[in-house]
Formats: structure tokens, sequence, C-alpha cells
DNA sequence: AACAGAATCAACCGCGCACGA
DNA sequence: CTCGTGCGCGGTTGATTCTGT
């Protein structure tokens, strides 16, 4: 059967978002919550396709995204998880809470890719479309893509494997096997046996999938509306320094920028730049609202909360490597970190 | 200072799965 | 069981910025 476009091209704005539709949006979600993103278009007047509507959300204004400036630990992750599941970037995204897959497939596509071609360390020999034969089976054995019911399954499948491989690359590398704790691990993977499978999915999942069944598992303290008004306020920022700089970047791309928007932008900027003046005072004084399900509800959404990246990746280490008995994370970290590139 | 090529990143597109009618 | 719709994912594109000449 033909599928008709997921909405019709006609009075379907594309190209670079304007500030105030990223204040529509988000101030939709923050009283509906996100999902049932085909209602948004209509409810909230958006000239946008519900897609765009989502991709927008996930992918910038979603409350906790950090932005740029991936740390070394963070690289490195994601070389090894690269190398784990292939290019499933949403299954990645799922061990760095505060990354969206799109910047972490941006990141792998401009950076790591050349980095580990270049020094010739991963053996990421092809250079193929998208990097995926650093990655022994996954992403050459996997559908072109997959949806999160079977991703499920087979996420769960993954990370067991993931962590049997990783285990076995990092042992050989760290002979230092102090005990591990089970319970940080435990409790990142998720609570109980029961919902293993619930948690990976939902770890792994993408967010707005998760608002639904992420709900209760999810930390809402890092997540509040202060939270996204940072996020916002980040964007104003970077448009109206861009707007001031000279040379309106994608200002000038498809008409976003009105004296109007200019207008309401500063405003905004200046409003939201007294209200809140750093994370932990977003966190503290966020209250609980709407986006309070809206977190990536990952292994390591409460230690992203109000932590530094050390933090967040003890967690996700403690969380891989939960069934390595006797090997302690800080080490193995270390070991996996110890990438070359 | 001007230009060209490279790099970066936000956004779009098409596909497939899940789920409800 | 079939069909239609919504959603999410991965790949790709295109606009903009950066860097070198």
């Amino acid at each position: 059967m033909v599928r008709p476009p997921c909405c019709d091209k006609d009075g379907v704005k594309k190209g670079p978002w304007t500030p105030e539709e990223d204040l529509v949006l988000v101030s939709y979600v923050q009283e509906h919550g996100p999902g049932n993103w085909r209602a948004v278009p209509t409810r909230t007047g958006l000239m946008r396709c519900s897609k765009s509507c989502r991709l927008r959300w996930t992918n910038y204004l979603r409350p906790g995204i950090k932005r740029g400036n991936f740390t070394d630990q963070e690289e490195k992750l994601i070389v090894h998880l690269q190398a784990l599941f292939g290019n499933r970037w949403a299954a990645i995204a799922s061990y760095l809470p505060e990354r969206t897959d799109n910047d972490i497939k941006n990141y792998w596509n401009t950076h790591l890719k050349r980095k580990l071609q270049g020094g010739g360390a991963g053996g990421d020999g092809d250079g193929g479309a998208a990097g995926d034969a650093v990655s022994p089976k996954p992403a050459a054995q996997r559908p072109a893509s997959s949806s999160k019911g079977q991703w499920e399954r087979r996420l769960q499948t993954d990370i067991d494997m993931a962590r049997r491989a990783l285990r076995e690359a990092l042992t050989s590398l760290d002979d230092v096997k102090p005990p591990h704790q089970p319970d940080a691990a435990n409790a990142a993977a998720g609570g109980g046996g029961a919902t293993t499978g619930a948690a990976a999915s939902a770890g792994a999942d993408s967010p707005a999938a998760s608002s639904t069944s992420g709900a209760s598992q999810c930390s809402p303290s890092s997540a509040g509306y202060v939270l996204t008004t940072e996020n916002i306020s980040r964007m104003l920022d970077g448009w109206a320094r861009k707007k001031g700089g000279g040379g309106g970047r994608r200002a000038a791309g498809s008409g976003p920028a009105t004296p109007g928007a200019t207008e309401s932008a500063s405003g905004l900027l200046e409003a939201s730049e007294v209200s809140y003046g750093g994370t932990a005072l977003s966190a503290a004084a966020a209250p609980a609202s709407a986006f309070e399900y809206e977190t990536k509800p990952t292994v390591t959404a409460a230690a992203a909360a109000d932590a530094g990246d050390e933090t967040q990746l003890s967690a996700i280490e403690s969380w891989l490597f939960a069934d390595a008995d006797g090997i302690e994370s800080g080490s193995l970290l270390d070991a996996a970190m110890d990438y070359t590139f």
C-alpha cells in the first residue's frame, strides 16, 4: 500500500526552527507532555510536520540535553558502544543520557570515524557510509531500521552480548579486579529482574516512547521546566549572538527571523538568563512539571541529575558490568577508556 | 581582505514496526 | 486477520561556519 507522506507538503514549514516556534512547542509539551505528535501541529498552530516537532523536541528542546563538547570519556564510550552495537545510535545514546542519538551520530560521523580511520587503531577499515565496520556483526546483521518492540528484545540480547564482550575485552586490559558493587548495578539496571527488559527498553528507547513507560522510573529532579528554559535560553543566546554578531546564520536561512522575533527573543533571553544561573540552581528550583516524565529515562538518569560526567559514567559502567563479578568499575572504565585513536 | 575547501550540525526523508480499529 | 496511523530510527542533505591559502 502506498503510504501518504507524514505531512502534506503544502503549508508545512521546513528548515530551521525559530525561537517562537520553539517556545510554542515547549509550551505545548509542558502542558500536555510529549507524545501524540500528530496532534501537535494542529493544536499549536505550528506549521510543522509532526515528525519535525518530535525531532526538534527530542534533539534540541528536551530538558537535560547537553550539547557540544564531548568529553574524552564520552568519546571513548561512544567508540566502544559503536563497536558493540554498530550504528544503532539510539541504543548508544541510551548510555549517554545527556546526548541525543542525532548528536552522537553526527559526532561519530564527523569526529570519531575519522579519528579511527586516521589513527588506524580501531580496525574500522572500510570507511563505509555509516562506519559500521567497527562492529563485528551487529550492524551488519541488523535490519536497516528497528522499532522499539523488536528493538527491545534485541537490545536485551545486545546488552548481554555487550557486557560479555566488554568484560572479555577489558579484563585482558586490566588485571585489577576488586569487588564490584552490585546494588549500584542493580539500581542502574532498572530495578528488578522482572523489569530488566523494560528498563533496557526504556533506556534504549526514545524519550517520546518512554514518556509513557518511563514515567515512574526516571528521576524527575533534573528535568524541570527550568531546564527546558535553560535549553531555550541557551538556544536563544546562541541565536541572539549569531544575530548580533553579524551574519545571521540560520536566521537568514529560511527567513525565520522577523523583527518581532528579535525582540521577543531578546526579551526571553534576558528573562531566562535571570531565571537560571546554572544547572544546579535550575535543578533545585525546578518544580515538578509535565516534564517529569520526559527525561530520558536511562540507567543514569538519576546520576546525571546533578553530577558530572564522571558520575554518569560510573553509573553506566556499573550497569554495564553489572554481572562482571569481582571487577572494579573504576579500573575497568579506565581500561575501557584507554583507547588510542 | 577575499576566496575556496573542509568541517559541523540541524533538519529532512524514507522505512519499518507496533498498535488499535 | 487486515488495514491505517503514529512513532522512532538511521541515513543523508544542505546551510552555515571555520580554517587555510
